[in-house]
DNA sequence: ACGCCGGCTGAACGAGTGGTTAGCATGGTG
DNA sequence: CACCATGCTAACCACTCGTTCAGCCGGCGT
C-alpha cells in the first residue's frame, strides 16, 4: 500500500520539485523519441530509478496525462503572452519559431501524430481560434468572407497544422534544438506560395466553384445563409 | 541452416501465393494497427505460426520493406489507371475515395504518420506530380503562375496530404471499410473552402505580398529568374 | 516402398515493456 | 536517543516483442 498523491502539503517542495524534474523530463524525452519512449529512459534522464516515476504518476499513461495538462498549460500561458499582430497564422509561427517552446512544440507534435486527446484540443483550440482571428479579419475587411466560415477556418487549420507535421515527419530533425531552426526553415518556404495563394489564389476561371455551387443545393454554412 | 529464398523456381506456386497471403494480411494489419502490430498477429490472421512469417522474409523489416514495395508497385498502376481529368487534386482524390485502395491507402496514410522511406517516395511522388500538372494548367491559362513553381507544389502537396493525415488521426475511423467513407467526407467537407481559396484567394490587398516581395531580395526560384 | 527434402511449426530465448513490492537510508520529531 | 514516516531503489513479476532452432510431416523422386 504505497501512499498515494492525495494530498501534497506533507513533502512541500522537495516532492514538487522531483515530479515537476521528471515530467518535464518526460516531455523531452516522448517529444524526441515518441510516445513508445520506456519509463527506464525517461527515469535514466533525470538519473532516478524507474520505479519513482511510478511512484510519482501511478502508471504511464497518468505520467502522460501530468505531460498532456503541463504542456497545455505551456500553451496557454504563451498564447496569452503572444499578442496576435498581422498576419494568419499569427500564434502558430511565433509559437512554432520561438526557441523556448521548441520542446513543447516537438510534444505538440508528437501528440498530434499519436491523435491523443491533447492533439484534438489542440486542434480545436487553433481552430477556434483561427475562426475568430478570420472573422475579425472579414470584418475588417481585410479578408474575403466565405460561403462557410467555419469549413474554412478548419480547412486552414488542418491544412497549416498538417503541413507542419508531415513536413517534419519526412524530414525530422535528430534532436530538439534544430527544431526551432527547422520551424523556421519550413516557415521561410511556405511563406511565398502561402501568400500568392491567398493574395492571387490558384484557379483564373470560377468555372469550378460555379459548377461546384450550381451542384450542391446549397453550402452547409450555417452562419451564411444566402449566398450568390 | 534454412534454406534462403534464392531462388523461386523450386516452389513454383505455392510458395508465391503464400509470400503474398501473408504479404496482404501484412499490409492489411499494418494499415489497421499501425506498425507497432506484431508479427504474431499478422500470422494470425493468415492462419500460419509467427515462425512461417520469418521463414519467408527474414526479418520483420524485410517484411516491411516488401509491403512497401508493393504498396508502391500497387500505386503506380492506381495511378497509370487514373486518367487525371480536370482538378488539381485529381489523383489524390481518386485514389483516396476509390472502395478498392482502401487499404493501400491506409498503409500510406500509416507510413506517412511514421515517416519511413516509403512515406517519402509517396509524397515526392505525389510533388512531382502536382507540379507537372500545375506547370500544365498555368501553360493552359487555366492557373496562376507561380514565382517559384516548385515551392508551390510542393506546398500545396504537404497541405492537402497533411491535413488529410490530420483529420484521420484526430477522428480514426475504427476499421478500413470505413476508410473510404471517411475520405469521401473528408473531400467534401474541403471542397467548399478549397474552391473558394483556388478562385477567390483569402486577402483583399496585396500588402503583404508585396511587402514580402520587397523584404527578400529575390524568392528562390530558379524557373522563374526574373518576375514583378 | 523408401528416403529425402523442404515447407512449416512448437517451443524456447533474450531483450525490453509497464507495473509491484519489500526494504534501505535519512531526517525530522517525540 | 528511539522512533517513525518518507523519498527512493533494487529486485522481481508477468507479459510481449522479434528471432532462432530442432524437428515434424507430407509429397516427390528414385
Amino acid at each position: 500500500m504505497v501512499c498515494m498523491r492525495s494530498d501534497k502539503r506533507s513533502v512541500p517542495l522537495s516532492d514538487l520539485t522531483a515530479r515537476a524534474r521528471i515530467r518535464d523530463a518526460a516531455i523531452e524525452r516522448f517529444a524526441r523519441d515518441g510516445f513508445g519512449a520506456g519509463l527506464r529512459t525517461v527515469a535514466g534522464d533525470v538519473g532516478v530509478s524507474p520505479a519513482l516515476v511510478l511512484h510519482h504518476f501511478g502508471s504511464k499513461d497518468r505520467l502522460r496525462q501530468a505531460c498532456d495538462e503541463h504542456v497545455l498549460a505551456q500553451i496557454r500561458t504563451a498564447k496569452s503572452e503572444s499578442i496576435v499582430d498581422a498576419g494568419t497564422r499569427s500564434f502558430l509561427e511565433h509559437f512554432a519559431t520561438a526557441e523556448r517552446y521548441s520542446t513543447i512544440l516537438g510534444y505538440v507534435l508528437r501528440s498530434l501524430l499519436d491523435g491523443g486527446p491533447l492533439a484534438r484540443a489542440f486542434v480545436q483550440h487553433m481552430i477556434d481560434d483561427a475562426e475568430q482571428y478570420v472573422g475579425a479579419a472579414v470584418s475588417a475587411g481585410l479578408a474575403v468572407p466565405s460561403r462557410d466560415e467555419r469549413a474554412r477556418s478548419r480547412y486552414l487549420t488542418l491544412s497549416a497544422l498538417g503541413a507542419m507535421m508531415l513536413s517534419i515527419t519526412l524530414d525530422p530533425p535528430e534532436d530538439l534544438s534544430n527544431l526551432t531552426g527547422f520551424m523556421r526553415r519550413f516557415f521561410a518556404e511556405i511563406t511565398l506560395p502561402t501568400l500568392e495563394l491567398y493574395t492571387e489564389g490558384f484557379l483564373t476561371t470560377r468555372r469550378m466553384l460555379d459548377d461546384y455551387l450550381l451542384y450542391v443545393g446549397d453550402p452547409p454554412g450555417e452562419n451564411a445563409a444566402q449566398h450568390s
